[in-house]
DNA sequence: GAGAATTTGAGGTACGTAAATCAAATTTAT
DNA sequence: ATAAATTTGATTTACGTACCTCAAATTCTC
């Protein structure tokens, strides 16, 4: 049977308060009664049961979610994991809020986290955008004792406890690899659309992709990034009006959202004129453009996991406790026409 | 605040016996009774507090796993998740044993399920070889309200529960559509190393990837599948012996395990010939080939994942539960170099 | 060695649910 | 109308941990 606090109080020959006080680091313990306990736990192996904790404890997390306004089909889909994640909060011991900010708006950002410091909750997540402002509620937020992770797109200079989101450099290169693999051979330009270079992982996204085309795959002449702010209608006119231009584009790198707008324009092209095309985030468009073919690739972020990750780091860091790292990591993941879930 | 049930008893105006007996499925209810009872429970929104619910129950599930004595790293690797899943089981309420058996043996596998049978655990887990020695004792496994997981490689026309592994068939045309388009516009020949035709889950990729390479990549002729028994010595030599008898194989798909003597084989190659490789399962040697360019792609099963799911629908089935079966589907993980994790 | 300070013990209550017992109330059958 | 059967209520204990109080024992200080 699994050992339990009055096993190891039996073992150590002390009373199951003195347990207690040693479990929990409360204050009022010598330092020999603290060893034999602590030897006792060792030996015994005992582990505390969470759930019979936390029951006790009666303890609740409140955090804030603050969420871009965008309309695109992956910040949707993330607001609707978050949304779940609220659903479950009765069985998770979590009261979670989202809030709403315009996207791409470091000063609006800043200022939204200044209004959740007041509210004082455990822990705040948000899509980070660069700006010293934000920069600095974060350093606030820190201040007050507050948890705060970033989602999606991450904000390294600042005080954030952590970035739950995947390594945006390596799906760069991986969409590069894939792209310069699947063009093997021949010559032509290859295109980008962004959704804005003020957010990281856009931005490093498009790094990690020009440092392997240009180093893997010199024949492919690179065109310069189109910044479509992740909005389907202006994706569609950027993207129809650089296939005039350039007739010999074989490659299109989409990394950021707004697909439809982009495939929308890939389509009213002859098909032997499509380019080879990567693409970011699995949505209905990205999806069905996959199936028949339009789409060759599909990188991927869970947003699911990271919800759920971004909870548990800051559980974690509410109570004060390490996170493992590895179990954090989200990963990137590749769809092909075959693989599609 | 969390409704509990006293809150329901309160609501509905019955006694918190009446609740209890209503909530547990209890005789000695009217319908009238019960169906005040669940009203208020919608009412309320009650769910119930399963942490609190398991601690009361004091349940334990006994669950067994059944491997196959592979020395090849998936299996060992798959062998450690399991044990972390046992160092785990005292706070997941499981008491998990694992046995061991000979692996490509139906006989012995069958044999060994009839012991476990004998212990009447709650659960039973294995990695399945096709024979119908092994169908009848699932069968058996069954009829003794025991509830059956295949791992990894699956056994359809039996009555297991559940597959908890991928779908080796998509697997497969992945591989193929990877492998096509890495080679496009090259001919030469593309060989194929299984571990053996016995176990379902190489059958399928093989499946899989002939379709996909017949029907897509006509310019690549196909060699006759080499069977190396997921055994890396014999791997080594019978592809050491390939590459003599066709310098022009272009392509390998090694869909087994035991890549580290496939590697060591190619490596003895002169850079120039060889072949572009996707390989199955991310271990050291696959991570390795991966980052110094022998291997193009991995395809992984995360080992992990499958032996956790497992256990919750293991959990699940022996409670009479139903499955969410889109949180269970088990990924296939596709790397390349630039996205190692 | 007396007094103060610290450490320890004993015991209780609480968290939300499960499961049991026994008595009381109600319904059903005759 | 009465007995039998069924349904319901009231109450208790338990799960493993947290947290609290108060008294008792031990150690420390001068």
């Amino acid at each position: 049977m699994k050992p339990t606090v009055h096993d190891i109080a039996r073992s150590a020959g002390v009373s199951l308060a003195t347990v207690d006080r040693v479990l929990n680091g409360r204050p009022g313990v010598r330092r020999i009664t603290q060893e034999k306990v602590e030897e006792a736990i060792a030996v015994l192996g005992y582990v505390r049961d969470v759930a019979a904790a936390n029951l006790a404890k009666g303890r609740t997390y409140a955090f804030t979610f603050v969420l871009p306004e965008n309309d695109n089909s992956f910040m949707i889909g993330l607001r609707e994991e978050v949304e779940q994640a609220v659903g479950r909060s009765g069985a998770e011991r979590t009261r979670i809020r989202v809030v709403d900010v315009p996207p791409f708006d470091g000063q609006a950002l800043s200022t939204m986290l200044e209004g959740v410091l007041a509210e004082r909750p455990d822990g705040v997540a948000f899509v980070a955008v660069e700006s010293s402002d934000v920069q600095a509620a974060v350093a606030r937020l820190r201040e007050a004792g507050i948890a705060v992770v970033t989602l999606v797109s991450d904000l390294p200079g600042s005080q954030r406890h952590h970035f739950a989101g995947i390594d945006n450099h390596a799906a760069g290169r991986t969409a590069a690899n894939l792209l310069g693999r699947f063009l093997s051979g021949r010559d032509g330009r290859v295109a980008m659309v962004a959704g804005s270079m003020l957010v990281r992982d856009h931005r490093e996204r498009l790094e990690g992709f020009l440092s392997v085309l240009s180093e893997d795959f010199p024949r492919l002449a690179i065109l310069p990034v189109i910044e479509a702010r992740d909005d389907p209608a202006i994706a569609e006119e950027l993207v129809t009006g650089l296939f005039r231009r350039y007739p010999d584009v074989i490659g299109l790198y989409s990394l950021g959202a707004g697909n439809r707008g982009i495939l929308k324009a890939v389509r009213s092209l002859p098909e032997a004129r499509r380019p080879v095309i990567i693409a970011h985030e699995l949505t209905r468009s990205t999806r069905a453009a996959l199936a028949d073919g339009v789409v060759d690739a599909v990188l991927n972020q869970d947003a699911g996991h990271e919800v759920r990750s971004a909870i548990r780091v800051l559980k974690a860091k509410a109570d004060g406790l390490p996170v493992i790292a590895a179990q954090e990591r989200i990963r990137i993941d590749i769809f092909l026409k075959d693989n599609l879930p």
